[in-house]
DNA sequence: GCCAACGTTGGC
DNA sequence: GCCAACGTTGGC
């Protein structure tokens, strides 16, 4: 099983909006690299931390589990959504997504500022500089030492 | 296939 | 709102 990481920001889709709803869709994903593990690494079972990105206080605020394989984002399809894609077609979609359901949330948020003083998580890929992937690979020893400082 | 311009991300 | 980093686009 794999860990992972993902990115939202809380105005648009947060922690609390997915507990309410217990499985959602993780749309919007318009990153090549991103699709590509969607595609060829995620499996439904994999658990993820869910991080809110441009905010007050940016971190880890939950856990929750892949719950599909990749399928289409059918908002790329939808002229009317944010991240509409003209150029993807219908037999060809150029983006996927994956379904994720809330496990829970944590007690209280392990912040990005407590992270960066970690000395264990310096070669965690979420603090590299220049970061930008919406999506990141965590490693077994990163997810637990995370969760330990719960 | 290079590379400048442009857009987006995301912390601060 | 600023700005650095970096991915994408498009002209040549």
């Amino acid at each position: 099983m794999a860990y992972w990481l993902m990115k939202s920001e809380p105005d648009c889709f947060s922690i609390d909006d997915l507990k309410a709803k217990k499985t959602a869709p993780w749309d919007g994903v318009r990153n090549y690299q991103v699709r590509n593990m969607f595609r060829d690494d995620m499996k439904p079972g994999d658990l993820a931390f869910f991080y809110h990105s441009s905010c007050e206080v940016p971190g880890i605020y939950g856990v929750m589990k892949i719950a599909s394989v990749a399928y289409p984002d059918p908002t790329q399809f939808d002229p009317k959504a944010d991240h509409y894609d003209p150029k993807s077609k219908k037999e060809e979609p150029r983006w996927l997504l994956v379904d994720v359901s809330f496990q829970r949330k944590l007690k209280r948020p392990i912040t990005l500022a407590q992270m960066r003083d970690d000395r264990k998580l310096a070669q965690f890929r979420l603090l590299a500089p220049g970061n930008r992937l919406s999506v990141i690979p965590v490693g077994k020893e990163h997810w637990e030492h995370i969760l330990s400082l719960e």
